[in-house]
DNA sequence: TCATTAACCAAACGATCGCTTGCTTTATAT
DNA sequence: ATATAAAGCAAGCGATCGTTTGGTTAATGA
């Protein structure tokens, strides 16, 4: 019963690990991924491109880092706005509403859940596909506490209020109509299950 | 009053301009325009990598030559599915349709449009952003006939529309639903103007 | 204090990128 | 039949790509 684990020393005070997590995620949400080159992630944060090396073992798993990261935020986001609230129908508006804002308010992280396709990871695509159908089951869960008809409207009711919102960031303008305003407008146009 | 004209001659019938056109249409749709590479497409049509430089200066040039094509078909496609249609609600369901029909059982083309962003073509990214709004007018067309509340709930009804449509294409699986029957539960959803 | 090691730097590797230049083939109009 | 130009080919340009390798520095735990 030999120890196997070796004794580790914890990550230094000046580890530039999470600098470059967030340059990668600007530059990834903002220009795209293959747009994107190493050289330019490094000069963002001030080091030189061989040093991301030390951090992340190929740039597929930067994406994937960034990508994971943008989940987990936006699942947070979400959690965070429904708790609390009981009506189904608010609660679905309240996390469309998270979800909306995480995308065009929040941090670039989210921003890159939306604009990179999980393809361009190559070797991870699968990765990045697990990650999206976890946080899509989070909104599968607020739509079936609906009295929707069927199960065809209820994930036709998904598929209608992610694709609409994901979309927003192609038009959106900071400073005109609020992440709140929108969703209230994309709600107001949908008949709230009286319809057979 | 000298004739400026100089005499052309006709292009050859061996000419493989639009063969390079299709294989642009679908690599750029499938894999994205800068996950292309020029070698790929002339290897493609079975021509050298310089040869694609006879017939567009650069490949920023072929990307906007295939965007136009496939902003047209969409056009074409959706003029011809609402003509002869008279009342609104179905003029705006048959062109939602026609839409999506072209975006997923049609070409390459089409798919470009809704897959690359503006911004990919550099310089020429004005001349994108101005193809897509022009189709996006023909959209305003056919919401302005709806009797809508007011201008906000037409533009909220357009943006979700189009969001929801081209959002499609990364769920969609070909032998399930139809486009139509998708269409007809994304619009079975709606409240049809019978709200405040 | 001092050995350890986290966190880089410095320099380059081969591969691939978009593109250019000069030459050749061949369909076409006359 | 022949001149002309369309439609390539052949070869390589300089730049940039993601990545590797070996050495250096300084923060940290003992």
């Amino acid at each position: 019963m030999a120890r196997t684990t070796v004794k580790e020393r914890a990550p230094r005070q000046d580890n530039r690990r999470s600098a470059l997590l967030d340059a990668a995620a600007t530059h990834f949400a903002d220009r795209g991924f293959h747009a994107t080159s190493t050289r330019e992630l490094a000069a963002a944060v001030g080091m030189l491109p061989g040093s991301i090396y030390y951090h992340f073992p190929s740039k597929n798993d930067l994406l994937v880092a960034v990508y994971d990261e943008g989940v987990r935020r936006i699942e947070a986001a979400v959690e965070r706005a429904v708790d609390g609230v009981d009506d189904p129908w608010q609660r679905l508006e309240v996390a469309c509403t998270a979800h909306l804002e995480a995308l065009l308010d929040g941090g670039a992280y989210a921003r890159v859940v939306v604009r990179v396709q999980p393809e361009d990871a190559g070797d991870a695509a699968d990765d990045l596909i697990a990650l999206r159908d976890r946080y899509e089951a989070l909104f599968s869960g607020l739509i079936a506490a609906l009295d929707l008809p069927d199960v065809s409207a209820r994930r036709a009711l998904r598929l209608l209020l992610l694709g609409a919102l994901n979309w927003v960031q192609h038009w959106y303008r900071p400073g005109r109509d609020t992440p709140r305003t929108i969703v209230r407008r994309f709600m107001g146009l949908l008949a709230r299950g009286e319809t057979a």
